[in-house]
DNA sequence: AAAACATCAGAGAACGTTTTCCCTATTTTT
DNA sequence: AAAAATAGGGAAAACGTTCTCTGATGTTTT
């Protein structure tokens, strides 16, 4: 009794009788026995090749008088080309990753490419598994974004397939790779911040990822430049231990900073949740800043200002270069910096920006 | 030259010589010759079965010898179970359908099976697109949260797989489903905002979906109930469209209601930011309250009042039914009801509940 | 000790396509 | 008008597995 949980379970439509109006499994050689032509010819309607008219609308009668549907696992088998690609996020909740995918998935069906989406949920053993799904389904090439451990193992391996780093990419990666300018936008933040009259900006960056890595370099570099000095904060990409690294730099008084840059949005949300149990108003008691863009994000904190990442192009830039690497394979790789936008709204606190 | 539009280009690391240090294609045959046992025998080790332990360490040896990796397209077309599932969601910016997509993923991987996502953006055709789709690859079973004319569709269809439906089903639906108790839960909040001195409440609900449908049904019954006279709003999917209808609605003073009840949280977003360039402060000039609960709510709006649903237990339920059903075909349709969770925060407004 | 039975490895068919090869019919060239 | 070239359809192989069937090797029963 698995739905004992329900509040309720309607049973209906008792005698749903399977009466097969088409035999079970129509293949192409029932087909080709309708239209009264050899399996091969319709291989080739299918295909949509020179056929005779005549024969093709045969053919084609016949399919739909069969209710033919290919079996795309034999297509696959012989003609060794998939038509797939593998698109492996790290965390199917964090926005910007469903924006990312929809746009591939998008533009990977409009030049006819199926996608098999996958969520490592930030675990390397997830993503070592996934990547060996996509062996095994023998893709045509991948989109990842990498865990840090899954990019040091790609940078030693050598794949059947290509691959396009997106979002995380060591800046020495052996594969093609499109990802934000990291270092220049979180510094972008930290002169937003010291503009604002902000000394005491710390910095909140993910433990495990290379892109983490890189905004904090930026942050460093620009707290360097301002001439002050900075405090990173290394944080756990679970929800709960981070809420606690957080509470324990926000609740001590002495130790509190004036603003924050924050790496991402899920982050983000944790920093919120600390400062709201704390009665921290934001931007009074603390500024925010944070990378990606969300709608709600127009509407807490007196405006977030934050970096917004060009998710489409993102995407569109990772398939084209998916498609392009697999007409030259040996071509060298390359490296796209895309550049953010940032949006000033009021979290900053204190004053506006000149 | 399609990267005109990136910040920068490095091109890295010149040649990426392909030395194969194995075969190109190690097939089961391979295997079977470096171990010198036949394919058969291969096969049986991979499989799990009883095999004479010598030789299974030999066949398990060569197998990570030659790299050998199992092509999965041969082996679902021989074996004739795919041991895949599909997941079409109609939007994947809707955290609802991300969250429950996690769960789904999750747990079909703990049954070894894989899932095939797909995203149809509330688009009928690309629904159907996906469903045809599906059949071509032979999927053991789909999930599907349809679009109101796919859910007439599927009334109609007798497809080679079994089907279950979330989030949106139709009661008299002819296949297992699992949903929330929209009308209660709409009720549930109407009679909130009743409670809190509300008499001019409206109802956006979304166009094309039952869900919406349901939640409209228990608004008015509940509005009925209260005694007061309800204003239905028909919302689309597209947000300029949405936006446009919403503003219609609350930049006439006249026509304002005091209170919202609000069908989804992307929706709840347009509506944002309609009283935001209204300068509509929440909840004095208008009280807010929606479905879907998410981490950003509780900072906007004094906290935002809403229905919680059981993403979790809908995506496990669903996995749940349809594996139960691959066991019994032939049993009685199925229909899961579960409860949401009405969590009350601050945008209701005008004091506080009883 | 012989007969019946169980166990398990190998040979080869099968899964549903695409593709190669060959042959015929037609068109083009000389 | 004959020869060469081209086009397009059919037969059969091939793709990499799993599965059925058969036979051999032990193991138990009488």
């Amino acid at each position: 009794m698995p739905w004992a949980y329900a509040l309720c379970v309607y049973a209906l439509s008792c005698s749903m009788w399977r009466e097969n109006v088409f035999p079970m499994n129509v293949g192409i050689k029932d087909v080709a026995r309708v239209a009264a032509v050899s399996p091969a010819t319709v291989s080739r309607v299918l295909a949509g090749r020179t056929v005779d008219p005549v024969m093709r609308d045969r053919v084609l009668e016949a399919v739909r008088e069969t209710g033919y549907r290919p079996n795309l696992a034999a297509r696959r088998l012989r003609s060794r080309h998939t038509k797939t690609i593998g698109l492996i996020v790290a965390d199917i909740r964090n926005p910007f990753f469903t924006a990312v995918s929809r746009t591939v998935e998008a533009i990977a069906y409009d030049h006819g490419l199926r996608v098999i989406f996958c969520n490592t949920d930030e675990d390397a053993a997830k993503e070592a598994m996934y990547m060996q799904l996509m062996q095994e389904e023998r893709v045509t090439g991948v989109i990842l974004a990498p865990t840090r451990e899954g990019a040091d193992r790609i940078a030693h391996l050598e794949s059947d397939f290509p691959i396009v780093l997106i979002d995380r990419a060591a800046p020495n990666a052996s594969c093609d790779s499109v990802v934000l300018d990291n270092e220049a936008m979180a510094a972008r933040l930290v002169v937003h911040l010291h503009r604002l009259g902000h000394r005491r900006i710390a910095g909140l960056f993910g433990t495990d990822t290379v892109t983490g890595r890189e905004r904090c370099d930026g942050y460093e570099r620009a707290m360097a430049e301002c001439g002050i000095p900075g405090e990173v904060v290394p944080v756990p990409h679970e929800r709960e231990q981070a809420q606690r690294v957080i509470a324990a730099l926000l609740g001590d008084v002495a130790r509190r900073p004036s603003a924050l840059v924050v790496s991402n949005s899920v982050m983000l949300q944790s920093v919120l949740r600390v400062a709201d149990t704390l009665g921290l108003e934001i931007p009074r008691d603390l500024a925010l800043t944070s990378f990606d863009n969300e709608p709600w994000m127009e509407f807490v904190a007196g405006g977030l200002s934050v970096i917004e990442q060009p998710v489409e192009e993102i995407g569109r830039t990772a398939v084209t270069m998916l498609l392009d690497r697999l007409d030259h394979a040996d071509c060298v790789t390359r490296r796209v910096v895309l550049a953010g936008r940032f949006i000033a709204r009021g979290s900053g606190g204190r004053g506006a920006e000149a």
